[in-house]
DNA sequence: CACCTAAACGGACTGTGGTCCGCTTCTATT
DNA sequence: AATAGAAGCGGACCACAGTCCGTTTAGGTG
């Protein structure tokens, strides 16, 4: 309950900050504790980031990095955001075919390669990321807003908003963990997305 | 490390016990136990249930609880169990269309609803159970082979593992639970979970 | 029945996420 | 420059998951 910290970004709004923005030593503590964390994933994990060992290593009181993230789930999201920002930005205005410029169905297919291979890499943090209410909400939004304009300039019918997640859940982090961990490839996994799609786009 | 307390079922491989059997105080710890958490969820809800609680209520000692769930996630997993076996029970054995007798696509569609709605009711404790490497195998397995046996069926030709995966991630509490939360209705996701199957089957 | 051993037990102990609150620091205003 | 009050800070504190180990008990064997 209480003043929910302003942690509900993970880009897509990037950076819009209507309110008034964070006083100047908070948002010094935010990149301490930021800089900070990422030392401790690259040097030691995931597992290896506890609240009392970030908050160790940026010389600052734990209660500041609940204050700045609100939790450890939302720290680890703030962690992903820059990749993740940096990607957004690939998609929207990067090079073809992940990019605009190729056509719809490669651009989709590319995405789809792209998000599968960024759930992999970055599999650790996603779990981490994801608190108590899944995943963390604006990049999904992002993502069910691009397949589904995709899908709409593929002439796709239908409910498109949850189609688009329909084809996004097989690459989400808990699903596509669980085959990696029973032995399928990145290989494998693609290849079935990419029929999958294949299928509801298909017109017949 | 060291042993693993047997809590690898999730029913499937319903209660074949290669191994020697429980001594008769663990077992009726074990039923003490999941009575205890029982009556903990109806009372107070999954959030209550601690496993210093479900040890109190039971009248143990809390290590004898994880001594035979392991962890909290296998207790929940545990608790899950037993309306999980009831429901494969249906699925495998009980009337149409969700049991045998039906045609594959009605049993399939029928099938969806069914999941989706033990997604809904039990969503709590489905989140409790999915503890660090992501669902209960078991439980997931049983899905995907009835799935793919379906598919099969139908005449669907393809990467029918995969495939079938495709079609159940849509189901999985974290992609449902965050589109509840987004406010979109059971029937809504039904319809188009509804709508990828026809795409997916259709032979054209 | 007495004995022996593996299994099970209980609860103190540890590590971590998260809260709370009295104190400090920034910044807008005059 | 003085000041007021909001925003931020730190670290003691709490709850809960999970571990450890000395003690107890089930149940097979002679």
């Amino acid at each position: 309950m209480s003043t929910e910290p302003s942690v509900e970004r993970t880009t897509f709004d990037l950076h819009a900050h209507p309110e008034r923005p964070e006083r100047r030593d908070a948002a010094r503590n935010r990149e301490l504790l930021l800089d900070a964390a990422h030392r401790l994933v690259d040097r030691d994990g995931v597992e290896a980031v506890t609240m009392d060992a970030v908050a160790a290593e940026a010389g600052v009181g734990k209660g500041t990095v609940f204050r700045r993230f609100g939790s450890r789930a939302g720290l680890m999201t703030a962690l992903l955001d820059h990749a993740e920002a940096r990607w957004q930005g690939r998609v929207i205005s990067g090079p073809p075919p992940l990019g605009p410029g190729a056509p719809p169905l490669e651009r989709l297919l590319a995405f789809g390669a792209s998000r599968l291979d960024r759930t992999i890499t970055s599999a650790d943090l996603m779990v981490a990321a994801a608190g108590r209410h899944g995943r963390s909400g604006p990049a999904v939004a992002f993502w069910t807003v691009h397949v589904r304009h995709l899908l709409t300039e593929l002439g796709v019918t239908g409910d498109l908003p949850l189609l688009a997640m329909a084809l996004l859940a097989p690459l989400d982090v808990t699903i596509v963990g669980q085959q990696l961990e029973a032995g399928v490839s990145r290989e494998r996994i693609l290849a079935a997305w990419t029929d999958l799609v294949g299928r509801v786009v298909a017109g017949c």
